[in-house]
DNA sequence: GGACTGACTCGGT
DNA sequence: AACCGAGCCAGTC
């Protein structure tokens, strides 16, 4: 993780993220240790054909325009909830420094997934 | 070496 | 809630 390319950590956090969960742009560039959140996109754009690219979206749950179908439908398929549209991401969340099952840091103060 | 780009994010309106 | 403008930085030309 230091002399790897940016673009690798980035491949590699993503295929990290469990089935059911997503984790934001911002989330991936922070876990990989860059602030190249724009770039987490580009090199998704370019490789992100060998990991589950769906499962990283927007901080607002929303998505890109040519891949909003196919990615609420995979999603949808893996059980993400999806409201409007949109990603639950309160729910979908993943902190992948925290593992797979963690509840949420409570900004709302529910648990995750009610 | 410099300029441009983008599957983003955030704060202010 | 939606729109706008500015900041961000690795990759590409």
């Amino acid at each position: 993780m230091e002399d790897v390319p940016l673009a690798e950590r980035v491949l590699s956090c993503v295929e990290l993220i469990p089935r059911g969960r997503v984790m934001s742009y911002g989330d991936v560039a922070e876990f990989v240790g860059s602030r190249a959140v724009r770039n987490v996109g580009r090199v998704l754009a370019s490789d992100g054909g060998t990991v589950p690219w769906h499962r990283v979206l927007r901080r607002d749950g929303s998505c890109a325009e040519h891949l909003r179908e196919e990615q609420l439908a995979r999603l949808a398929a893996e059980g993400v909830p999806i409201r409007d549209g949109r990603v639950d991401m309160r729910a979908a969340r993943w902190d992948g420094r925290a593992g797979p099952r963690m509840p949420f840091p409570s900004r709302t103060g529910s648990v995750a997934g009610l």
